[in-house]
DNA sequence: CGCTAATTGTTAGTGCACTAACCATTAGGA
DNA sequence: TCCTAATGGTTAGTGCACTAACAATTAGCG
């Protein structure tokens, strides 16, 4: 078969592999994170605030790379129950201030649970996470690169 | 520090990565496919039926690891679209024939030149691409073995 | 034959995810 | 100082993606 042709077959396509992978990982973590009552984007939500809070929605969408648009109403859900707080910051108005409350800061006891049971899951070893972590960076590099967007 | 609390770091999740990786490489796909005037996953129902059609709704399902209440609704925008046609099977009732209109086959020329594109932009080799492709489905693999969906 | 069970799609409802358009606030220069 | 530009967030609108519930048809068994 013509090498381009064979180009399109659906198995070859890296976009299919990846996008389904991602479904799937995310699926399994699903009956996981149920236990502690958030969906997935959520739950990097909070590993986010974990390392550092307040964040403005603005840092929050750099460091997950998530449009503010994305953002502005799952963090209203998130707020909802309870497990952060939205208030303008002290120093800016136009900032938004994205904080923990107690229930949000207690739920990362119960959270430290669940890179073990998904690595047991996905039967990986932490070695093959990482691994795998910077090929996928490596991916997200060269999407992010400039000269790949300018093109058109 | 503690080897569990270092797993809760944003930077070492999969699940981050593998999301964030499969978000910016649809992203990357988008103008390319908006050439053809379609979406992504709309894209890759092109691609199964272009390797054989017709196809029932839950052959594509099987085909894409999609549910069958995702495809349906893209399936009636991609008829809108005059992409594909949709008719009960002849021999079961039940069943939904996919088919691809002369404009939906046509459009398989242009596609032609999609993953080339990618490829450069996302500055991978073929051999790069089936490697992560191979990565990626050892995953999907370890998602939908029962062991690890029984547990809950 | 007739009735139950399985198969096949669709609909309803929730939650991302993105773009475009918008509003409010702040910053910075003429 | 004033006023324009930049910054920070929200809203509206479209399109996946999933679960649960449903409707329609077919298959298969007593």
């Amino acid at each position: 078969m013509d090498p381009v042709d064979d180009d399109l077959l659906l198995e070859h396509q890296l976009c299919f592999a990846l996008s389904v992978a991602s479904r799937s990982v995310v699926g399994a973590y699903r009956p996981v994170l149920e236990d502690l009552g958030v969906t997935h984007p959520q739950y990097l939500v909070l590993l986010a605030l974990w390392e550092q809070s307040p964040r403005t929605v603005r840092n929050l969408s750099d460091a997950l790379l998530m449009e503010p648009a994305t953002l502005s109403p799952m963090l209203k859900r998130m707020e909802s129950a309870g497990l952060i707080s939205r208030n303008r910051a002290p120093d800016n108005d136009r900032a938004l201030a994205v904080d923990l409350t107690e229930r949000g800061r207690s739920l990362r006891r119960k959270a430290l649970a669940v890179p073990g049971a998904m690595m047991e899951r996905l039967k990986l070893s932490r070695e093959e996470v990482l691994e795998l972590n910077a090929a996928m960076q490596r991916l997200i590099e060269a999407t992010q690169d400039p000269a790949a967007n300018d093109a058109n």
